[in-house]
RNA sequence: GCGAGUGUCGCCAAGCGGUCAAGGCCCCGGAUUGUGGUUCCGGUAUACGUGGGUUCGAUUCCCAUCACUCGCCCCA
């Protein structure tokens, strides 16, 4: 029993073969894959343009970038020290590709700069449904631009790649957490406002108290409930605290995601367990997820890349979660012709798997072609042609290319179709046309 | 950090004090050494999380511990 296992909130996600299909489809790589290629293609169609940075950061760029006050900074980070250096296991993506920005001078490029990022963040939580120690994150982030049509866009951009992962019934929640005055003014006036209920507080909203009374708002403690229920309590939460020009910039958001047919719910409660985060703030959830229903939070952070030392650079951003993502995908299945190659010579086994994998020629790629996904595994058991074919079976394959003396005699192949049984004779430079003109099987 | 639940072969799963470790799936071999997925036969596995305790006897009862799962906090 002492054999090594994966750390507690780690996940190991296995191929699936086809005799044995995984037993959850979250742990199935080629949804991953299919979720990854999905989001490159429609980011990529949208401009963005990926941007990698390490895993690893100096401890003080999400001590700075992500705040002092933030459960993340406080509990949650994989630090550990190497010489007189202290580093930190990204726990979020935005300060590192922040940090990237500064440093590499992107600020000098064409504003908008449009970046996405997806990989493993890490954080130091208790493990439950829908939430890993390591887990990933596909994220976009804009930067260079104040204009609230650029919020829209972002979001627009997320409900678009859900749409395009088949994903239904989301839920989109907005709020407004003003510009830095505002937020100064309105963060003076809730320590007012809560003052003299302190004693009454729990001990995390007290803390919340000092460091950002934001952040009480959004306490879900029954007793710190009871008070923010209170009518004059409501009234202050709910009362637009922010500046006109920031409302005004707000209101447009509001006004375009409805233009677009974006439906949103406003949450004024809404204000987000990061530090960074200025003027617009969403979070989209979905209720089939269990307790943790956010699959992508986002939002304005003007403020964020000066705090890091760059130029002043107004930008937004969200990320999802990869994992809560994939709970909720719905993959589509996908044609796909797979020839397993039985034979009693593997180099000509070999030789004929490179005359169907092998490079094509353009002019011999056809408008079909393109449609199908043709894929050719030789045997390798070097076991009887029955055997063979057992393996063919077993592993999927909607054919099967028998290659013995014989047909290597005559440079011809066997071509049988495993679903009907039927067995017909091919030439070689015929094989791959046959195959594709074949009628392909629907693999999940 | 705090609650709750669960822990029998790779997976699913019986047994709940007395020949105790079924069964199914998967895997491997054979019937079938140039034609499979059906069928039949056979085979592999250090499987009762770990450590104590109760008992004449513990997989079954008690305690502890560990692991996993779910929830709180918070977030993706």
């Amino acid at each position: 029993m002492d054999n090594i296992q994966r750390p507690k909130g780690t996940q190991d996600i296995l191929p699936g073969s086809a005799g044995a299909p995984a037993h959850g489809s979250l742990s199935h790589i080629s949804l991953w894959q299919w979720i990854e290629a999905t989001a490159r293609q429609q980011l990529g169609f949208a401009g963005y343009q990926e941007i990698r940075t390490p895993v690893f950061e100096s401890t003080e760029l999400f001590s700075r970038g992500v705040g002092e006050s933030t459960d993340i900074v406080n509990k949650e980070m994989y630090t550990f020290e190497k010489g007189d250096r202290s580093l930190t296991l990204r726990p979020e993506g935005t300060a590192g590709v922040v940090r990237a920005y500064i440093e590499n001078g992107l600020s000098r490029w064409p504003k908008p700069v449009k970046l996405y990022y997806a990989g493993p963040m890490f954080r130091y939580e208790r493990p439950q449904a829908g939430r890993q120690r390591q887990f990933h994150q596909l994220g976009v982030e804009v930067l260079g631009l104040d204009n609230p049509q650029v919020d829209v866009e972002v979001i627009a951009t997320a409900m678009r790649l859900f749409t395009a992962l088949n994903i239904p019934h989301l839920t989109l929640q907005i709020n407004n957490m003003g510009d830095e005055q505002s937020r100064a003014a309105f963060r003076q006036k809730l320590q007012a406002f809560f003052k003299p209920y302190l004693s009454q507080l729990c001990e995390s909203c007290q803390v919340r108290f000092e460091v950002n009374p934001f952040r009480m708002l959004d306490c879900k403690e029954s007793g710190c409930n009871h008070i923010y229920q209170q009518p004059d309590c409501q009234s202050l939460l709910q009362e637009e605290w922010a500046n006109e020009e920031s409302q005004q910039a707000f209101r447009q958001v509001c006004e375009s995601l409805t233009a677009l047919g974006i439906p949103f719910e406003r949450n004024h409660r809404l204000v987000r367990g990061l530090d960074y985060y200025t003027q617009t703030v969403f979070e989209i959830t979905s209720n089939h997820l269990g307790a943790q229903n956010a699959v992508c939070g986002g939002g304005r952070y003007n403020q964020l890349v000066e705090t890091l030392g760059g130029p002043p650079t107004p930008a937004v951003g969200w990320a999802v979660g990869l994992e809560r993502l994939a709970t909720l995908v719905q993959k589509p299945a996908v044609s796909q012709i797979k020839a397993y190659v039985v034979h009693d010579d593997l180099p000509s086994a070999i030789a004929l798997q490179q005359r169907l994998l092998g490079e094509t020629s353009h002019d011999e790629t056809s408008h079909e072609e393109s449609s199908h996904e043709i894929s050719c595994e030789v045997d390798l058991s070097g076991k009887g042609f029955g055997k063979q074919l057992e393996q063919a079976a077993k592993r999927g394959a909607t054919f099967a290319l028998i290659l013995g003396a014989q047909e290597r005699e005559n440079k011809q192949v066997q071509i049988k179709n495993l679903t009907t049984g039927e067995v017909s004779s091919c030439d070689f430079a015929a094989i791959k046309p046959m195959l594709l003109s074949a009628k392909p099987q629907s693999a999940p």
